[in-house]
DNA sequence: AGTTTCTGATACTCGGAGTATCACAATGAA
DNA sequence: TTCATTGTGATACTCCGAGTATCAGAAACT
């Protein structure tokens, strides 16, 4: 079963793939598959012998925009400081409206879509396993219990700012919100 | 200016609505015109004629569901278990995978259009401000500190569960949430 | 050379939102 | 009563985007 005639070409692929995250991140996943042939300068037919449906495509783009950037782990020598890099770094995606607006509409398609919501774990999943160094020196340092749930911990960090975001609801300061993440609520 | 020739039907208002609401709460907010208005036992113009598009009756279907259930406030004498209490119900919207499935749509249908973002706000934070005669009265029992951000708590508990099953993570148990919240992570 | 498969182009089908028009029914005004 | 006005269900449209089908030509294999 050797492939015989005319071979994919890999430019096509790319220039496809390209524009593909170059329209999700632009005008989020509401773009066409024509806008994505005309911005790869591709034939349509080129873009639906690679994905079947926009879907694939989607989902592509999208996993390949998540990878995109994973930001670095802190080390500044204390749980609070490095926290509080981390929150900085999950308030960001919601900074600029139009920033906040891409995340919005990703975060609002993973409601529709289990592959998507699949997507956003992994890489939420990837890059809170890659910050739990910082955890690591914490228990070394006695500043945090050897049996803490770090999921609970992550989730709960990113599930506010999440959330709020997704409502529309002010995002809250960082150091407060650290305050009650370490301390909790009860005197 | 008096209004001339027949009048709007009131029970034809009545259906539709309801057919509307009973549509998004059996299958999600992709429901289409032509079932609302057949599910109505009514005319696809008289649909039309009440709602402009599709958008609007699904925010007056929205905002109708989310209105008709509001959990009664718990008073069980100690801040730890009328938190439990609300904990529960928070988890209740996420039990079975066909509700799961419902709020998921919903929450996810926030981040395409801000005009469904601000009903689910504007719900959310009426049960919230309901649900604060529980912290005045932990105030006044000495459990919490009377500064306490309690948007910070009620969005943070609400958060990480609308988080999680977003992004499809199973939910946490109750209790060990409400130590994280009330205690914090660190020693 | 001949065959296979890619390529861009074009023209379809299909489904759902929204529009337009119809004859008819209900209401108010004259 | 008569007539104008507006709601009613029915039907047939337009529009747009996803997905399908077909084409002639180009590239790569035997």
């Amino acid at each position: 079963m050797k492939p015989r005639g005319r071979k994919p070409d890999p430019e096509v692929d790319a220039r496809i793939k390209q524009a593909a995250v170059t329209l999700l991140v632009s005008k989020g996943p509401s773009f066409t598959m024509d806008e994505v042939a005309s911005a790869a300068g591709v034939g349509r037919a080129s873009v639906f012998r690679r994905y079947a449906t926009k879907r694939d495509i989607l989902l592509d783009a999208l996993a390949l925009a998540m990878d995109a950037q994973v930001p670095p782990v802190p080390d500044t020598g204390a749980l609070e400081s490095d926290l509080l890099v981390i929150v900085t770094e999950t308030l960001a995606a919601w900074n600029s409206p139009e920033l906040a607006e891409r995340t919005r509409q990703i975060f609002g398609e993973a409601g529709r879509d289990p592959a998507v919501a699949e997507i956003i774990r992994t890489a939420m999943r990837d890059r809170m396993t890659r910050s739990w160094a910082i955890y690591d020196r914490a228990i070394a340092r006695g500043e945090l219990s050897a049996d803490a749930d770090l999921w609970l911990l992550s989730d709960m960090l990113v599930g506010l700012v999440v959330y709020r975001g997704l409502i529309d609801v002010p995002q809250p300061d960082a150091p407060q919100m650290l305050r009650a993440l370490m301390c909790g609520f009860t005197r």
